[in-house]
DNA sequence: AGCATGCGTTCTGTTAACAGAACGGGAGGC
DNA sequence: GCCTCCCGTTCTGTTAACAGAACGCATGCT
């Protein structure tokens, strides 16, 4: 049986000791809308599971997937595999973290947005990554950043590498594009 | 400007390169829906938040309120807040990322266990880091690495800071201490 | 100039999430 | 027995989230 938002809901409930009915006063959600949610007959909008993981004192990530990073998408590449651990903003800019794999075949990656940097740091093997034509060796704990916003390629050596990436993108405002 | 669910949005699409008509085509979601979510014209429902993010190859949490669920409680010194990412092992050693955020003053940290190695990669502001009498001034985008198992300082310079911070521990056994 | 293409916003009709009322059922009290 | 509470489900009318079309505004191309 699948894991899905209803069943969630009801044994976060039932883990709490808390009646339907309890659930509907204390969160002002009707009594239909929950019951129905915890049969999963219908979808929910999110100002409405905010309000019940209100009420029942948990996080919103209670009733969602176990998403995280595992479910989320890996990055696509042929032989880059990326999860991202986290991300947050910062003023108007963001900044994300990357675990990724690398396997020994070389992998090109278009260029990003105008004014992404990138910083790989490497975790175990060792790797030849950077901005094309300027790319750096880098062996286990060696860092090396390179600007996300011209070509760039990745390759593991002598056997597959794990690093950690940091996405850094800029302000939105900048539009400018490449030859 | 508080950080609302349509800025959040809109500043991981801008991160993506990726254009609203264009999410619109790759989720599926209209293309009137994600403007007024964007604008904050509208809640969301937990369906359409899916599709979005899906195309955007982001998790889930990268839309919602900052609650850093999954991650354990801060580990403190007096001027560093750290985070756990994620950790993993590698063969008979561990990994561990960790965000963490550096107050101006200065943090003195004991010796780790023998082998260890830290490497901090600078994500906001300026630091001064490393192994104590051999401290580098890194500038946001800069890394360093330095042994973990000698004293070693940490510094934000001029205003708060924030760093990624990359632990290698030689054995698996070895605690989480921090820093 | 004119026409095309792509952008983001606003408009329009449909659908479904919602609050609350109505319903049926089990557990106690007298 | 009957009455009363509270439970969870189902029904009913309202409201708003949604897809898609229509719109206005840029930029580029012949």
């Amino acid at each position: 049986m699948p894991e899905t938002l209803g069943s969630r809901l009801r044994r976060l409930r039932d883990a709490r000791g808390c009646s339907l009915s309890e659930l509907a006063r204390r969160s002002g959600v009707g009594k239909g809308t929950i019951s129905e949610l915890e049969n999963d007959r219908r979808g929910a909008r999110l100002d409405t599971l905010f309000a019940l993981t209100t009420a029942l004192d948990a996080p919103l990530g209670a009733l969602l997937p176990d998403e995280s990073p595992p479910a989320a998408a890996p990055a696509r590449g042929d032989s880059v595999a990326a999860v991202l651990l986290t991300s947050w903003p910062l003023g108007d800019r963001l900044v994300e973290v990357y675990r990724a794999a690398l396997a020994p075949a070389v992998q090109d990656s278009a260029p990003h947005a105008a004014g992404v940097e990138e910083t790989v740091t490497v975790v175990r093997g060792a790797v030849r990554v950077g901005a094309a034509g300027r790319t750096r060796e880098l062996a286990e704990g060696d860092s090396h950043r390179y600007p996300g916003d011209l070509p760039h390629r990745f390759q593991a050596l002598g056997g597959p590498a794990d690093v950690v990436l940091l996405m850094h993108y800029p302000r939105r405002d900048a539009t400018r594009d490449l030859p």
